[in-house]
DNA sequence: CTCACAATCTTGACATCGTCAACGTTCCAT
DNA sequence: ATGGAACGTTGACGATGTCAAGATTGTGAG
């Protein structure tokens, strides 16, 4: 991004590391993922991250207050990075508003899959703090795709017609469980049902998740 | 269970606490679910659970190798919980098999609400070994509990036919993704859209993963 | 019965972790 | 230029998991 910045870090020349990093708050988060990564969110660790972006244990307390911090914005970049993934699988679908719907749920399991470390973090870790700001603003606008899409599906705005909103609470816990199974490596035997053709059997699971008749009560 | 064995512990009379506990394998399983449960996964301590169960920090190790070796334990006889807490259900669900596999579905539920700390231990924790054989065999049957109520709906065995598996994973997903979520507070607004009965919505929504028509392709 | 061995529990040590306080270094606005 | 603010380092503290060594108790062979 600022090449002037983030010169003498990790850049192309190393002169001898500067005393100032110049974008420890940015490598640091770069750092964190690669520990997560790497160790899972159960093996993370502070002064792992430090060494990863070559600065003493305690640096990471002039950008983050503490380990949970750092956590918790990671998490929220990641969160970004999930509804990108819901989208792009979404452009691919087309116009159908049901194949849309499948699609963000295709994407939820495509981020996690690529991302197991960061899903868990997202979804089952007590550690990030969810009433931090940028976090509870990312992790609303994935809400959000999820709500508009069934919005399309429907005709109507879950928000106001309960009906649709429980479309969205059985659409998301499809999704989620699928993509969580999927990741603990709970579903083996998928490989044997899925005649070879594994998304194509989410998307049938997670089509039945909203039926075509939408159920009364709304 | 055995009073001659457990007597000077945490027993009756606890006659200035003898040199050997002579039951600690088992309070150390009790003391590690306290533990669990009000610290959570990722706050939990091996030092902690000798500590309530008023032993040394180096004891548990003649009893479980390490502390990753008795959350494998614990996990396991979570599973046989877990296994009781769907039979339940099931028993009060009578003979519509449609009903019974719905009542396995709350049961999950039921299980994941009543120990949070121990569900995401055993569905979202790197730390049990699953190769573990008491482990490996308990998830076998919470597993096989599942497929059985998939069986008696649909007829079939769906170790041997592949659309009755998809519906497993239809429904398992179904239940998982629900308890997961519920239990990690993302289903707020659950509360708006159940009318007061939320287990009836609940139901619903497992209910939607098996159409009344199986899936072709069998 | 006794007595040596095995099982059980304790104490102490080590490396590692998150956090804090104190201090050095560099940047930048005045 | 210079002094305060921002940024990074060193060192320390208590806590943790694990290991080694010692103390205590149960138990089976004689």
């Amino acid at each position: 991004m600022d090449d002037r910045k983030s010169a003498g870090a990790e850049a192309a020349k190393p002169r001898e590391a500067p005393y100032h990093h110049g974008d420890l708050r940015e490598a640091l988060l770069r750092a964190a993922e690669s520990e997560l990564t790497e160790k899972g969110v159960e093996g993370f660790t502070l002064r792992g991250c430090a060494r990863r972006a070559g600065v003493s244990h305690a640096a990471p307390a002039h950008h983050f207050r503490d380990a949970n911090a750092l956590l918790t914005e990671l998490a929220a970049v990641g969160f970004g990075r999930f509804v990108a993934a819901m989208r792009a699988r979404q452009d691919q679908a087309g116009d159908d508003p049901r194949q849309r719907l499948v699609g963000a749920g295709l994407g939820y399991i495509d981020f996690a899959r690529a991302n197991p470390a960061l899903f868990r973090l997202m979804f089952s870790s007590f550690r990030p703090d969810f009433e931090t700001l940028h976090l509870k603003t990312e992790a609303a606008d994935a809400f959000g795709l999820l709500v508009d899409s069934v919005a399309a599906l429907r005709g109507v705005d879950p928000r106001t017609v309960r009906s649709a909103m429980r479309d969205v609470a059985s659409a998301w816990a499809t999704a989620h469980g699928l993509a969580d199974l999927l990741l603990s490596d709970r579903m083996a035997f998928m490989d044997e049902i899925s005649d070879g053709r594994p998304e194509a059997l989410y998307a049938d699971i997670i089509s039945r998740s909203v039926p075509d008749r939408p159920a009364g009560g709304g």
